[in-house]
DNA sequence: TTTACTGTGGCAACCGTTTGCAAGGGAGGA
DNA sequence: TCCTCCCTTGCAAACGGTTGCCACAGTAAA
């Protein structure tokens, strides 16, 4: 078994009081002392049982991280992000993968209360007024979405949204096809919403879909049906799957469909064509979320991050 | 403040064992008390907690998942999988990610020892004489690594290099690059020992290399320049960032190089040209090293599961 | 010398649960 | 009627730490 501190007192005749204050308050103990501790604890290869302290302190040193789907190249770069802001912070991030499943996504939660501080829910699929509840239990930072009242992290996609559908309007194209995400996806209304708002354009919805390469795959012949010049896809993945479809169909992207996703994530830059997209803050936004966990205590302050259009090979000029 | 198991003994008049029993011993405690303490349980919304109940019992119902870097395509489906088997034994997986760092990996260990009941350790970077040292602690199950005497989840990976070379030697390929992963990564030691026992091969080693797109950019134009028809590539990601480097130096692939990777994952499915790929088994590895974790109690079971060679487009008849 | 601190370390209660032990009550058999 | 035995429940000690309180030096100030 592995040493306790109750090992690490006996071997060097302290009480286990001081060999508590060793590792939680070094000051309060004599420098003397302390490093008979430390060489005591040291042989011994005493760890202090993380799980034992935190049910007194209340703080565990770990937080959650909560995503929908790991597989989706969009993630991992905010996971990795959170991870190592977190390890500076001398905390640990435990991820879970709900599987785009809100019931799984609520389970996990409550699976996290009490052995994580607080949890960071990345494109939560449950609703606000759950989320609301749940946060009664176990402090929130929710990325991607709006709630009020809870810290939260938010990528600009209006903005992206704006800036592709103008990159899209310069290149003349007019009937737009708008391939949206998963139903209660905060990022697909406010895509839709921009788009809506923009005047001179012709719109055509498809959705809900699911936000996967498979979802991108199905819509294919509808959208290759309803004659848009043009697709703006819910996530690259999306994008990804539609040229996929598209070109099954032999139509050519961009010669003559023009697709344009979100995230920027690796196999779009990997692609033939190489994905026009909507770059998302990942990394900055899992540092960001970490920050605001520990630091807001649960307050609800805002950080909304900027996108970037990155113009690649997927987007060219309409065809008359 | 959330209910404890006290709360829930004063609202409905008994004591605490009576409550305790009621969740984890059920058939102990009378049928009338038992609903009268779950409905008072469900009144006060009360859960109980599980750090302390692992104090007590030395079983946490977690199990850590660690991996050199969740943002490889290839580890999401094996987190995924692992997380969903583990989910039906009524179990929690933790995903950590160690950036491919050592250090960071014994860390993390010495972090879920304690606050979970064993570790799936992906890859790992770590010495074999560290990892067993760091068993003594907690239950591991390894995956992609042979260790005497601990549950291993190995891939074949041989047979799978063999399928491929013989696929290469078919098309005409003598001279062959075999561009390696990772210092102390198992895999790569399999592929280097059956490429050089393959006979009537002139192969060429290069490595080690970073397991990403970014080493397998870096190392194309050495490869470009050795003569080789073909290539063996690390992983796929390596072999992505190959082909993106040769057709940067404008060496058309599998018009002049062939390039064969390992994983099978979603980029390659997706790039032009499809990737031509050794399949591993990442999901059932998952479900494997949940099932191995959870029956052998940390005894050394070796579970071997089938690669398979998946004939793309990035392969081609060898060049006079 | 007394007084008043200050630095150090022991004591014991507590965090939320589990669990071996024992006691009380009722039922059935002798 | 008395004795057993079983069912149900309470009691209290753990699990591995933390922390407020107190006591015992020394030491410096009065």
């Amino acid at each position: 078994m592995a040493a306790t501190i109750k090992d690490v007192a006996r071997a060097c005749g302290v009480h286990v009081s001081t060999v508590s204050r060793t590792f939680s308050a070094p000051h309060l103990v004599n420098p003397a002392t302390r490093s008979r501790v430390l060489a005591a604890a040291d042989d011994l290869g005493y760890r202090p049982n993380r799980a034992a302290r935190a049910l007194t302190t209340g703080r565990t040193y770990n937080m959650g991280l909560i995503v929908a789907d790991i597989a989706n190249p969009f993630f991992p770069p905010l996971i990795k992000a959170a991870q190592s802001q977190a390890r500076g912070r001398d905390y640990h991030v435990f991820v879970a993968d709900t599987d785009e499943d809100p019931r799984v996504e609520e389970e996990l939660i409550r699976t996290f209360t009490k052995q994580v501080d607080g949890v960071l829910l990345c494109s939560p699929r449950l609703s606000n007024k759950m989320i609301e509840r749940l946060a009664e239990d176990v402090p929130f930072v929710v990325v991607n979405r709006r709630i009020k009242g809870m810290p939260s992290v938010l990528m600009n996609v209006a903005q992206g949204a704006k800036l592709a559908l103008e990159h899209l309007a310069g290149l003349g194209h007019r009937r737009i096809a708008l391939v949206s995400g998963p139903i209660g996806s905060w990022t697909s209304n406010e895509m839709q919403g921009v788009a809506a708002e923009t005047p001179g354009l012709d719109l055509i919805f498809f959705g809900p879909n699911q936000p996967t390469e498979a979802g991108g795959l199905s819509v294919a012949p509808e959208v290759a049906a309803c004659g848009a010049t043009a697709v703006l896809a819910y996530n690259d993945l999306v994008a990804l799957g539609l040229i996929e479809g598209l070109s099954a169909m032999e139509i050519g992207v961009p010669d003559q469909i023009s697709v344009i996703g979100f995230d920027d994530i690796l196999p779009g830059r990997l692609n033939r064509p190489k994905l026009t997209t909507v770059a998302m803050p990942a990394v900055q936004a899992g540092r960001m979320a970490v920050d605001l966990l520990l630091q807001s205590g649960g307050e609800g302050a805002t950080v909304t991050l900027d996108t970037a259009l990155i113009v690649r090979e997927s987007t060219g000029r309409a065809q008359k």
